[in-house]
DNA sequence: CGTTAAGCGAGACGGTACGTCCTGTCTTAAC
DNA sequence: GTTAAGACAGGACGTACCGTCTCGCTTAACG
């Protein structure tokens, strides 16, 4: 009992996402309309707009997408040097057209309080969880302080990464990487 | 050598920042138009187009405006303590309708690299520098660690409250104000 | 090779050119705008836009809607009679409120070449075929010369109306038109 | 009881006027806003509005100025000769850049009822006379019809040149000058 | 010969309309 | 029946011009 008519192409949706992202970096972040990535998809706007409810929620899954090769960090035994490629991972990605990405959406969620919480539980979250996951072999392994409140040091280390990203008011290289670990770890170390 | 013709009605700029700030403290940041402005301030939008680039411009000077009356804190002699009071203020700010305008200006430079640059040197750089001042004090009190990098230092502080003005990943109250001096202190002190 | 998606929907454009008539009627030629155009017709300002290039141009597709209704002329076997007729309609138009919309075409003509050229071959040429159709049953009867310059006749017969209305220097009545038509009557019959 | 400080610069009315004239040579009709002419003539706005009360009303005064210089027809005798050589001279003038001034006033005057009356008094007013008189002169010659109705002559002899300049939907040169006074002759001739 | 008030350039002002752009929904024709 | 193309209502944008107004310079008549 087949069905005529072409079926929905699941090309699309990739389609969509990649000349998504092709746009913002090549163009930068809030410079993207819904038209344009319809028209550089080949794509009717419909059929955007049938599976996501705003361009920001494109972006996101852009930006998913782009992350979903990404593999876990490998751990080496020393908690701050676990830390620091992590933080240096972030800081590139920052520093990356993807930056751009984060950036858009960190913009949209202003005025979006659905997409702001779509970007909290899909991407921020997401990425905290490794950082918080870090933090908790080293206090495993006793190389850091026992009673770290692990919320509120996850944001000492990487708050500063996320807002010199969107600020752009301080660098943000390897060696802000290494200057963040080392003032910060006085307070982390066991 | 002057110039001929009539000047900036300064009047009139504190009628259009004033209007500025009511209306997004009123409709939110992302509601409020050029046009709005102008009709709330009883201006032509082309007076407001004369003096300012664009609306986050004009959003950025009403921000100013907001902070222009901004007394200097009380130093009490104790590091800690006016780190704290400091950080506790700005985490007051961010939460209140003011932290409307900041979000709406830190998203709004995502996209317009002279608003950032603006914004950077007028309102960022200005803040910092209360940040470094008490720092430096503690420092010179013996209070502080001598080798503090203080930029990085106030990173370290601050950006946890930027990012969850900014994101809402965490709350911003007194309490994570204070959980973050104390988990940052043995960072800091001498 | 069909084009695919929506079509321009004729309902549509004649809301629009029904508006446009019914608001230079009302409040006289310059003081309708585009938007008020949009607005009374319940219709966005891109819709105007994307199919005309002013509204001038709406204006003109206005007149000849108004005119789409015409009948012709019931020929009466006499030539004189048959031009008068013609003329006293003319004079009748232009007299009316269509007049105004005429007029404001031939103003914004003067600085609109474009607009001038589509006046010419849709307005003017159209009306012109009828009064050279007159001359010349006129001239095969035998009523008329047979070496009449038939262009010349008829800016002979019809500029002093069209002028009478543009700028008023004289009445525009039926008085008007057989005044004319007895003074010009040696020049052209046989 | 005099009056003290600077008077009147009759100077800067000139160069008003001569600005306006040169801009409309070079812009065409309705191409000339006021604060073109002001800044051109390196005059204030208010020094405009001072004497005039609006864009049309300079516009008259140049033409005017225009026409100063005009020197009376030599009368050769023939009625015919006489009016087809003051129809020359208006068709000459209606295709100079004279003739772009007279269509912007056109244009202007069917919005504005107080220009139009000021319009057809000091300047169409003004040349029908002249086209009266010969017409007079050929009557009392006897080479004319004496029962002719001045004013609709003058409206067949020079409507259409009036038409074409307004229209341009036929040439107007010297050819059509005579074409229209042969046609019109025999209407004329007593 | 200094005072004073008008003429003047420059241009800011409130306001209106313009024509462009984008969003999110809806419609049509092709495959 | 899904799709690409794109029309549609709505509304913000930034520009141009209008006619009024204000500022400070210059200048001529009065005292």
């Amino acid at each position: 009992m087949g069905r005529t008519g072409p079926h929905r192409d699941l090309n699309l949706q990739a389609r969509i996402l990649t000349s998504t992202r092709d746009l913002i970096f090549a163009e930068g972040p809030r410079a993207v309309s819904i038209n344009q990535i319809a028209s550089h998809a080949g794509v009717g706007k419909q059929t955007i707009y049938r599976w996501w409810p705003s361009k920001a929620s494109v972006v996101i899954d852009a930006l998913e997408q782009q992350f979903a090769s990404e593999s876990p960090f490998p751990t080496s035994g020393s908690a701050k040097e676990d830390i620091r490629t992590q933080m240096r991972a972030v800081a590139a990605t920052f520093s990356s057209p993807t930056g751009s990405m984060i950036r858009e959406l960190v913009a949209e969620a202003q005025g979006d309080p659905v997409l702001a919480e779509e970007f909290r539980t899909r991407f921020v979250a997401e990425r905290r969880r490794g950082g918080a996951a870090a933090l908790r072999a080293g206090i495993a392994g006793g190389q850091l302080r026992a009673d770290l409140d692990i919320e509120i040091v996850i944001d000492l280390l990487y708050a500063p990464l996320w807002l010199r990203m969107l600020l752009g008011h301080q660098p943000l290289d390897e060696a802000t990487v290494d200057a963040i670990v080392e003032q910060a770890w006085p307070a982390l170390k066991a």
